[in-house]
DNA sequence: TTTTTCCATATTGGATCCAATCTTGAGAAC
DNA sequence: GTTCTCAAGATTGGATCCAATATGGAAAAA
């Protein structure tokens, strides 16, 4: 009857938390996003293993799940890897965003307040006063505050992991400064229109500013091929 | 307690491994689907260790995989279970069908062929022949087939992700004769829209006929409370 | 009787171990 | 010199083992 008491294994560890798969899965993705970790990379499940310091168990549940949401790809018996960039993907995913954001804002527009409205300001003030370094962040906080009060958690969640797929192509491409440009410019109409409870505008110009912003991505990506395709 | 030895797999099994998740993950998603596994039932991984004849291993990857697609709740240090059914997910998911498969049926007719609209309607043929067994299955594969043309893997994998939530729902309803007779008509009349190339008519059949599908699930549904929220 | 405490048990989370498969490169055959 | 074969190493897939946490119920206290 050896009564093991909590006290005892304090000692090295403190390995003692619940979702380790979580964590890592979060901190993978935005590894994967950013772009410190190229497309097409393969990823070991022992290096990653060692490098986030537990086992390879937790890694793999991570991989499954990064692979679902499409920036892994995964071969039996041969491994995993980032997925690579496909222009065809691009177009794709900018497509299903239209679709998904402008329901989206449809849904908000009712429920919108003048504080809503403002937190959405205050952000893009930001991003313009941040230049290149966190404009895929700022931009991506701007959208999803924006559609926050919809209330459809599913259909948030489904933007953001489009949005996830489509800032790995803006990184290649947020050094252009005209493009960050034209896409304040849009973010502020847009503001206006939402002030205006004007849902028709609202819809129209959230359509074309993401419409076009995929456009402008697909030329860039088509001048420097870099699709990491890794051959 | 089944206890296998090292001994068992070397004459029964021939456990070929390969990918063991895919198949787990395909079978409890169409379990859970078919309302075989019931909303709210709790699933225990060392039970369907057993029922599927592996080990645990597996079966939590597939769990992690379904997680990702809403059709299983993970509590951590609790488990896992069925996702229950909610009226306010039933409506989202509806909503997001009208904007996807809008979307794919858009960019489907461009490339539509006279053989792809034939073989969907030989498709409502047996629908419409096989009465309520297989409704589901079969008004499936009508949408499914009708925007495969379009060449958008991820708009179809989300589609068929969005169905598979949507037909747990169906699974309540689908004995309701009105409810399959309306869906045939509508399906009848989207076809000849096809035929005809004609775009906008099909787009908006298309979009009335998933919106009034998801309303009419939606009352039966609140009619007959069976949320399985297993309390 | 009711409530609280605490321990035994069930179950999940993570680590390690073994088997299956893929990859690579040295050596043989041509 | 080139190509084929096959064996050793690398890597993933699956099974088992141990640790951590939650659950349920008996015993103790009120």
């Amino acid at each position: 009857m050896t009564v093991q008491g909590p006290a005892d294994r304090a000692s090295a560890t403190p390995r003692r938390s619940g979702d380790q798969v979580a964590a890592l899965t979060a901190e993978l993705r935005a590894q994967i996003i950013s772009g410190e970790l190229r497309p097409g990379e393969p990823l070991r499940q022992e290096l990653l293993a060692d490098r986030f310091a537990t086992s390879r168990m937790p890694i793999r549940e991570a991989l499954r799940v990064l692979e679902s949401e499409g920036l892994v790809v995964l071969v039996p018996h041969k491994g995993a890897a980032v997925a690579p960039l496909d222009p065809a993907e691009l177009k794709e995913v900018y497509e299903m965003r239209v679709a998904a954001e402008t329901l989206a804002l449809r849904r908000t527009i009712p429920e919108l307040s003048n504080a809503q409205i403002d937190r959405a300001e205050r952000i893009q003030d930001r991003a313009e006063a941040a230049g290149m370094a966190g404009f895929g962040a700022l931009n991506r906080l701007f959208h999803t505050t924006l559609y926050a009060p919809c209330g459809r958690p599913r259909l948030l969640a489904h933007i953001a992991g489009l949005i996830d797929v489509a800032d790995r192509y803006l990184t290649f491409t947020a050094g252009a400064l005209d493009y960050r440009d034209r896409s304040h410019r849009e973010h502020r109409a847009l503001l206006a229109a939402c002030r205006r409870r004007d849902e028709a505008t609202a819809v129209d110009l959230l359509g074309r500013h993401i419409a076009e912003a995929g456009e402008t991505l697909l030329r860039y990506l088509q001048e420097s091929p870099r699709t990491g395709r890794g051959d």
